[in-house]
Formats: structure tokens, C-alpha cells, sequence
DNA sequence: ATATCGATTATCT
DNA sequence: GATAATCGATATG
């Protein structure tokens, strides 16, 4: 079980546009184990989170992603320069974050499946409105740490827990620490890292493109299966 | 434990 | 008019 560490905001550096611009697996997998930073305006303290799971979604040639019919109003953002958000709402109910890759041009994302949350644990219950109770004398916990999953686990669930929506967004600059969406790096070193078939998709299921840190209690989906 | 299903709407054919 | 990079609830073993 990784017990993973907080880091001071000061201690996150973010990421430059370079490390976007590459193929969308080689980010992907990089991309496990940095920091989302939800930078709240006013007085309220901002969000962290550890990336622990991604899905890479390619250009033009992947059946599966939002780009392979060309590019449209909706998935310009994956066609434009890397390291921006790319938010899209999905099946009525829910977003979903991805971060462009490649150089402007050329097509590809990442989708952010799981988060491990780090700080502001009791903003991201409230905006998934779950139910946070006081223990005992001390006022700041959530019910129990073993709750948290519910938190961020699911390219649905962080979303709404961070408050990320296509109108507040979409489009934004990750890799600038003055915006008030961006990745991070705390020096945090990820290991054991797996890669599967992308869930929830027809087209292209079989490609390994998902990416997740083995036995993190955060990832998304069922529990291991023993196949 | 897994399986199935309904919700709800932007986007594209 | 059909579909979708999901979630949460309900049903069933």
C-alpha cells in the first residue's frame, strides 16, 4: 500500500509544454504519480491530488479517440499546442478531463481516469456531496480514509471533485502554476506501473493504453482479476 | 461478489 | 436520431 506524500505547494513545480509534446503513451505514463493542482480563487485552500491512473488516446489513427474523425469544434483543443485541458461532457451526466500532447497539429490526449487525493479532502466531499462527519474533538476528517476512493476515482468523479466543468476549463494552460487548473511535479517517483486495455470504449478496446500504479487503492474499476 | 440498467444531453450522421 | 473515454442504484448468487 503506497502511502504517498503531501506535498507543500511551494515544493510543486509544473510541468513545461515539452513534456506534452510527445506521443500521448510516453506522456501517460509519465504522467502517473504528478500532482493536480486545483488553485481555488478567494480564501479557500487549494486542491491536490496524485495522478494514478491515465489513459493515452492517440490521433487521427485511433478509432477510439475523440479525434479520429478529424478535427471539430468540440476536440480542437486536442489538435491545438500541448499542455492544455481538453474537457468534454459525456453520457449526459459527466466531464472529463484529458491534457493535449503532440505538437500543435498533430492530434493527442490523456485522459485522467484516478486521483489519490492529497489536500483539501473535506471540498472534494462536498462537492461530490458526500457526506463528511466530524470525528470525536478533532473537526477536519472524512468518515474513514478508506471513503476517499469514492472521492476521485473515475474520470467522472474527479471532475466534479475538483469543480472542473467544459465552460470554467476547457482550453485552460496546465502548465502555467498562476491558472487555476495545473500538473505538477513533487519528486514523488512512481513505481509499478501497469498497463491494460482502456476501459469503457467499442472501438480499439484492446489496445493496452491504460496506465495505472499497481496496487493503489485509488484506481479506478473493479478489484484485481485473476485471469 | 458481479451484472444490468436508467439517467440525461452535447455532438455528429 | 443514435451514440457516448460514466456513475450510482438495484437486482441477484
Amino acid at each position: 500500500m503506497p502511502e504517498s506524500q503531501k506535498s507543500p505547494l511551494s515544493a510543486i513545480h509544473p510541468l513545461s509544454r515539452e513534456f506534452f509534446a510527445r506521443d500521448p503513451r510516453h506522456v501517460a505514463r509519465q504522467l502517473l504519480g504528478k500532482v493536480l493542482v486545483r488553485a481555488n480563487s478567494r480564501s479557500s485552500a487549494p486542491l491536490t491530488a496524485r495522478i494514478v491512473e491515465v489513459e493515452a488516446y492517440l490521433g487521427e489513427e485511433d478509432p477510439a479517440a475523440h479525434a479520429a474523425a478529424g478535427r471539430t469544434l468540440r476536440n480542437s483543443v486536442l489538435f491545438g499546442p500541448p499542455g492544455y485541458a481538453y474537457i468534454y461532457f459525456i453520457y449526459g451526466n459527466h466531464y472529463c478531463l484529458n491534457v493535449s500532447c503532440e505538437p500543435e497539429g498533430k492530434a493527442g490526449g490523456v485522459l485522467f481516469r484516478a486521483l489519490e487525493p492529497l489536500s483539501g479532502i473535506e471540498q472534494m466531499a462536498k462537492a461530490r456531496g458526500i457526506e463528511v462527519r466530524s470525528t470525536g474533538v478533532n473537526s477536519s476528517r472524512v468518515n474513514s480514509k478508506k471513503d476517499w476512493p469514492k472521492l476521485t476515482s473515475g474520470p467522472g468523479r474527479l471532475c466534479e471533485a475538483f469543480g472542473i466543468t467544459r465552460a470554467r476549463d476547457n482550453g485552460c494552460d496546465l502548465t502555467k502554476p498562476t491558472g487555476s487548473l495545473w500538473i505538477g511535479d513533487d519528486a514523488y517517483r512512481a513505481r509499478d506501473i501497469l498497463t491494460t486495455p482502456r476501459i469503457g470504449i467499442t472501438k480499439a478496446a484492446d489496445m493496452p493504453l491504460r496506465y495505472l500504479l499497481g496496487g493503489n487503492p485509488y484506481v479506478s474499476g473493479r478489484k484485481i482479476r485473476t485471469k
